[in-house]
RNA sequence: GCUCGAAUGGUGGAAUCGGUAGACACGAGGGACUUAAAAUCCCUUGGCUAUUGCAGCUGUGCGGGUUCAAGUCCCGCUUCGAGUACCA
């Protein structure tokens, strides 16, 4: 009987559904394991064979560690609110959840064919009710807390409220959007609506006027991980920069934590660099500039503040508030032209055109240090959402000053012996400063800096700074707080209504607050966001429901927000979801969570790398606050899959003809490359039937062959349907089946390797189950395993090849551990191996990489449980003991030859026989040795 | 520009601590079986020289270095990939 994968797959799926295989439930009595795949969006072009790349290596690895004894956790799920249902709904009126339901049900379908161990009892979808429950659940915890820094974690807001009532702001060390200073009778005084705005400040979750990106083409803000280039990441959409009162989260509350918690996770140093980049950690001074005939005076922040003797004019960030105060009459008409003209740039055009542009305000800063006075610009390379939105230019030591000082013609002071500033800033921080003033030259300032390095002549500045109370020490983040409101539909609608202006949270008992139907899902006539159309959106706080619009009366019934939540809203808790996830009472049990506590192994792309991956360890970080979560961490070990990319074929047409040249003739001839459908290319030999009905241009195409074949040409490109190069998991299945797909995907090369999708070797794969197959059945359909004792050499083969994948799962290595397969079951078959517990080990090893021929096998060796449930075995060293070792004699480190000797031999023996063996004499030549080195069971190398 | 990573046959890729390259697979060539094909099995396969036979040289992007021994470690480059960017 030949390997029938069809019958087999078939049958087993079916099993394994209805005997719940996968099914698991919180087990004291065993170790826990909770692996986890990044969950997809269900878009409607369906899965490729890039998905399942990183879904099969979790899947292998959740396999292998309930093998091992382990109450494995998998569970999958779908990140079901997005753009492009939304978009697709405007064209074609189409509900996003009809159509993102049909595209969940399709990727049902293709998962289910490669036979994963889900539980997919505990699937999430986050676009459900009681789903998202708990994502507004956790928004409206984020509303009521505030970040206290000294306690180091996120409080209630009445806490503060307490504090304002009792001391004002007197001591107060929290996170907030701008530092605020009253008193608490100033606080009692205040109306609610003024005590309300002064709350916004302080909360985690606030509304808060941010420049946003916007894209008008989408009609809604994003996300700064959101957009990419200018443009934006889905659509490629222009984006520009816009003042907005939005949703935000206070992140930036957590950015040394984020920081601080990347020691302690296992992941890629690389993910964990753009991770720290994105966060942006800066510890500099922050410095006070009294401006020239005025009171007034502002803040800058310099990295660099031993460079202050350097200073020759400051910089303002044309959208800082300073710029209209420090603007002089005088000045002001080119002032205004200039900010009229940076307003009109797009980010796009900022990034493409770095031409030096400024304009001096009119006024002047004093320099603390020196009582000098500078002239203050107004530029767009200075950033208001960084720092102070001022600098302090040092031209010399730094290139994008001195850019701008060459261009103004600003004076340039060198602050480092030896260096070179006639052609190009001296950015480094290493040297020794020079040019501090004479002692007693300015009245102003007694530090002299020459001699030191500039390490410690920051140092020594900082303190300065503190001692004389010129300014403070500072750490400033680039991480900047997250824009949380998106003016679409088909996303989580805020729990909140509108009192006077001001948002107030609906009762958390109230929750879910359900997405409401509307008439169109484009932006309202009056620009307000889809849900303006809603005609049933208003709240009526006393009955604690939803009514219509037409009862607003504004003293018991309220208009709801109209904005909805980004889609990294819904999947940043999910993993505590799956743990337990139809619980209507909390977002996770104190139970579940204490038993499953975080994801152990976490699968993905890099590509969520500054958005997923941050907001949700912000999110997690937030729980753990509030004692929702046990871990701060969510995510402990992290694999990173690679991308597949997309292999296309191309046929060679000779111009203005319809005859196609293969690849090898093709030089003869003037010919225009087009791409073919890899479908209909086998090996880069196409199939020229199929050729010929794949378009009916082709139907009368003739070709020129080389061999009586024709040879496609080949090249990676991205895989999508306009190169035809977009390979589907489900043929692949039906053409050689789930457990070849499986175990080729893994043989491709490592996991986290970026490659092209390549069919070419998959007959390997699938040739070596077949011979898997072989060792169990005959040509005639007779089973052949029989009990009986196991040869020494069977028990080698086996216990070698336990012992290698047995590290190689740990390391994701999988590649490797499949060619120990083929050679464990080459040997085995030239073996003539018929030893059920033999065979049976090997079953159990391979079971996570091929589940439904394992299963199939496992049953005709006589077990009655599924193989999932059987033991991993442990290899036994005894078994791959050696008798004799064999040794790679080599002289002056170049190999020559080998020798064989007894397994325990000592070194003594193994010198003397080499030396005096015939061959090692011709080698030495009458030279006498003067060194001999033995590398145990490996080598010895003769120095001559 | 900065940060991180990579470079090995015709191809995908192996090579734990530095231990004497190219596992495994594909492709290619040759052979067996077969009326034939498919399937299956066997042999060869980095390059060069030699070939009746033994064998020899060379070889992991480039140039140096350390070492008895370097794909692996160190220094200096080249190329490619990823991330990030007026972040003061």
């Amino acid at each position: 009987m030949e390997y029938n994968f069809r019958e087999i797959e078939k049958k087993w799926q079916q099993k394994w559904v209805e005997n719940k295989t996968y099914k698991v439930t919180e087990d004291e009595s065993k170790k826990k394991f909770y692996v986890l795949n990044m969950f997809p969006y269900p878009s409607g072009a369906g899965l490729h064979v890039g998905h399942p790349l990183g879904y099969i290596a979790s899947d292998i690895y959740a396999r292998y560690k309930r093998l091992q004894g382990f109450n494995v956790l998998n569970p999958m799920g779908y990140d079901a609110y997005g753009l492009p249902a939304e978009q697709y709904a405007i064209q074609t009126g189409q509900h996003p959840a009809v159509t993102t339901a049909a595209n969940i049900s399709r990727y049902r379908e293709q998962l289910d064919k490669i036979g994963f161990c889900f539980d997919w009892d505990r699937e999430v979808r986050t676009c459900e009710p009681d789903y998202y429950h708990w994502t507004q659940w956790a928004f409206q915890k984020m509303f009521n807390s505030y970040y206290c820094n000294s306690c180091g974690k996120a409080q209630p807001i009445e806490n503060l409220v307490k504090a304002f009532e009792t001391k004002g702001t007197e001591g107060l060390d929290v996170a907030c959007s701008e530092e605020l200073s009253f008193t608490a009778e100033e606080w009692n005084a205040k109306s609610e609506k003024e005590q309300q705005e002064i709350l916004m400040n302080y909360r985690i979750a606030y509304l808060g006027e941010t420049m946003v990106n916007w894209c008008p083409a989408l009609g809604t803000v994003l996300a700064n991980d959101e957009v990419v280039d200018g443009v934006s990441e889905r659509g490629g959409h222009p984006v520009v920069q816009k003042k907005m009162r939005q949703w935000c989260l206070r992140v930036s509350a957590y950015a040394q934590r984020l920081l601080d918690g990347l020691e302690t996770v296992d992941w890629t140093d690389s993910l964990k660099e753009t991770q720290r980049n994105w966060i942006g950690r800066s510890e500099g001074a922050e410095v006070r500039f009294k401006v020239k005939d005025s009171d007034m005076e502002f803040t800058i922040f310099t990295t660099r503040a031993d460079t202050m003797f350097g200073v020759t004019f400051m910089v303002l960030a044309p959208e800082s508030e300073l710029v209209p105060q420090l603007t002089t009459e005088a000045q002001k008409a080119e002032v205004e032209a200039y900010l009229d003209r940076t307003k009109k740039r797009t980010e796009r055009e900022r990034i493409s055109d770095r031409r030096v542009t400024g304009v001096f305000s009119g006024s002047y800063a004093v320099n603390p240090f020196t009582g000098e006075a500078v002239p203050i610009w107004i530029s767009d390379y200075v950033l208001a959402g960084y720092g102070t939105g001022a600098i302090m230019a040092v031209p010399a030591h730094d290139s994008r000053d001195y850019a701008f000082a060459k261009h103004f013609n600003l004076p340039i002071v060198p602050l480092v012996e030896g260096c070179d500033v006639s052609e190009e800033s001296f950015d480094a921080k290493e040297g020794i400063v020079c040019n501090s003033p004479k002692a007693g030259a300015t009245p102003y300032c007694d530090l002299n800096l020459n001699g030191l390095t500039i390490k410690e002549a920051i140092a020594t500045t900082k303190k300065y700074v503190k001692e004389h109370n010129l300014g403070r020490v500072k750490v400033n983040f680039r991480l900047r707080d997250a824009i949380f409101s998106r003016q679409r539909y088909w996303g989580e609608p805020f729990p909140v209504y509108y009192k006077d202006g001001m948002p107030y949270m609906i009762d958390e008992s109230k929750l879910p607050l359900q997405l409401p139907e509307v008439a169109k899902f484009l932006p309202t006539e009056s620009g307000e966001p889809p849900l303006g159309h809603a005609t049933k959106w208003a709240w009526d706080v006393n009955a604690g429901e939803v009514v219509e619009n037409s009862k607003i009366d504004n003293v018991n019934v309220f208009p709801l927000e109209l904005n909805t939540m980004p889609g990294f809203a819904g999947s940043s808790a999910y993993y505590l979801r799956y743990m337990d996830p139809h619980n209507d009472k909390a977002l996770v049990s104190e139970k579940a969570d204490r038993y499953w506590q975080n994801v152990d192994l976490y699968v993905g792309g890099t590509e969520h790398a500054t958005g997923h991956l941050i907001y949700s360890r912000f999110w997690n970080k937030f729980l753990f606050d509030l004692g929702v979560s046990v871990k701060e961490e969510p995510f402990q070990k992290l694999v990173n899959q690679g991308m597949i990319q997309g292999r296309s074929n191309f046929v060679y047409r000779i111009k203005d003809t319809n005859t196609f040249v293969s690849l090898g003739l093709k030089e003869q001839y003037d010919v225009t490359p087009l791409h073919v459908d890899v479908n209909i290319v086998s090996n880069d030999i196409l199939d020229v039937e199929a050729f010929k009905n794949w378009r009916p241009e082709y139907n009368n195409a003739e070709f020129i062959l080389e061999d009586g074949k024709y040879v496609c040409g080949w090249a990676v490109e991205k895989m999508s349907k306009s190169m035809y190069n977009v390979v589907n998991p489900d043929m692949i299945v039906e053409r050689y089946g789930a457990d070849t797909l499986r175990m080729y995907e893994m043989f491709l090369g490592p996991i986290e390797q970026s490659k092209p999708w390549d069919t070419n070797g998959i007959d390997g794969v699938h040739r070596f189950l077949k011979k898997l197959w072989s060792l169990f059945y005959n040509r005639n359909d007779e089973f052949l395993p029989q009990d009986g004792e196991a040869t020494k050499e069977e028990l080698k083969a086996v216990h070698k090849l336990i012992k290698k994948v047995t590290g190689d799962i740990e390391t994701f290595s999988y590649n490797t551990s499949i060619s120990a397969f083929m050679i464990c079951v080459n040997e085995l078959t030239s073996l003539k191996c018929r030893n059920k517990a033999v065979l049976s080990d090997l079953v159990v090893v391979i079971a996570p990489f091929a589940p439904h021929l394992a299963e199939e096998l496992w049953a005709a060796l006589g077990n009655t449980t599924s193989v999932c449930d059987a033991q991993w075995p442990a290899f036994n060293e005894d078994y791959l003991k050696e008798d004799t070792v064999k040794y790679t004699i080599s002289f002056n480190g170049k190999a020559r030859f080998t020798m064989e000797f007894a397994a325990d031999a000592d070194n003594n023996t193994i010198q003397s026989a080499v030396l005096a063996d015939e061959q090692s004499q011709k080698w030495i030549e009458g030279k006498t040795p003067k060194k001999v080195i033995i590398v145990p069971k490996k080598i010895v190398n003769i120095v001559l």
